[in-house]
DNA sequence: CAGTGTCAAGGTGGA
DNA sequence: TCCACCTTGACACTG
């Protein structure tokens, strides 16, 4: 078991997502800020390790506008050995990595020019992990899509465009349960057609539902990953207390956490938390987790 | 320098 | 048909 949070370290003073607007693009401006993104993302990824926390969401803005014409510059060339770096770290120090495209990303849109661009999303992320040379256990988290109206007819277009995608996105490509519109039944429902391996989303499990609890989701899901694609990736959080639907919590609810825990065991499994004070709360829940006696500490695995 | 409007991209639901 | 919302940080402009 492994545990970890998304993008952001609130403690090591720098981030490895920062970004500038389009319309002050230029190579420089590119190669400036990745090195300083790889940099601080380097930093992270030490003062992780240094507090056991081996699962880590990469930023998807680690390359701004990777994916956009705009974005002419030979940033894998360029920054190579950097990117190689950090998988030798990753690796070395039994790591997890994921990544997770934002909501633009949507492969079952009915305009095909939003499935190109989805298509070119997917392939920058998987040009991230391939550059670090990751295996295929660095995944891709996405979720299903849109509805438009019609859910048949739309997981249909999921499973043939997904079909038609690179082996390079294939190899690390996961669909996740989403908090309204594809449910983890879903989700299952696509990976028979596909053969997609599915995570699972605790909290849009429990504001969107599809008929089983938490243990028996995992048991499911975790049957869909392949030897490939390393033990099974979850997502959780909680809602925030008193908050708008979809809100995460502000931090960790222990009990909650614990709770989930015993009812999980014994299965084996890396833990995203989505959770605001996100390394604060990673912190914590290894510490919640080292008592269950699922986690391990690097010296100990 | 503090305050704030705005930012590549989509889908949904209500007005 | 249009707009706010989802959720979020931070860029970049204003005064």
């Amino acid at each position: 078991m492994k545990i970890g949070y998304p993008c952001i370290n609130r403690s090591v003073g720098c981030s490895s997502g920062r970004t500038f607007r389009l319309s002050s693009y230029s190579d420089e401006r590119l190669e400036e800020t990745v090195r300083e993104n790889l940099r601080c993302l380097q930093e992270i990824l030490r003062f992780n390790l240094r507090e056991s926390i081996l699962f880590f969401r990469i930023a998807s803005g680690l390359v701004p506008f990777a994916s956009h014409p705009v974005c002419t510059a030979a940033w894998q060339d360029t920054f190579a050995g950097a990117f190689r770096e950090v998988g030798r770290f990753v690796r070395e120090h039994g790591m997890r990595i994921s990544m997770h495209p934002d909501q633009f990303v949507v492969i079952n849109a009915k305009d095909p020019g939003i499935v190109d661009k989805s298509v070119a999303e997917l392939r920058y992320h998987a040009a991230v992990l391939d550059t670090m040379r990751l295996d295929g256990s660095a995944k891709i988290q996405i979720h299903v899509g849109g509805v438009y109206g019609d859910r048949e007819a739309s997981m249909k277009r999921f499973a043939s465009v997904y079909s038609l995608l690179d082996e390079s996105i294939l190899r690390r490509l996961v669909v996740e349960n989403d908090d309204s519109r594809y449910t983890l039944a879903d989700c299952l429902r696509i990976h028979e057609e596909t053969g997609v391996p599915v995570l699972f989303d605790v909290f849009h499990h429990r504001v969107n539902p599809s008929g089983v609890g938490v243990a028996e989701a995992i048991e499911r899901s975790g049957a869909t990953w392949r030897p490939e694609d390393g033990i099974l990736m979850i997502d959780y959080s909680t809602p925030m207390p008193g908050g708008r639907r979809g809100r995460h919590a502000e931090s960790l609810d222990g009990a909650d956490f614990e709770q989930f825990l015993a009812d999980t065991a014994p299965t084996d499994m890396d833990i995203m938390l989505e959770i605001k004070d996100k390394e604060k709360s990673a912190l914590v829940a290894v510490g919640i987790a080292r008592r269950d006696g699922r986690f391990l500490l690097p010296a100990e695995r």
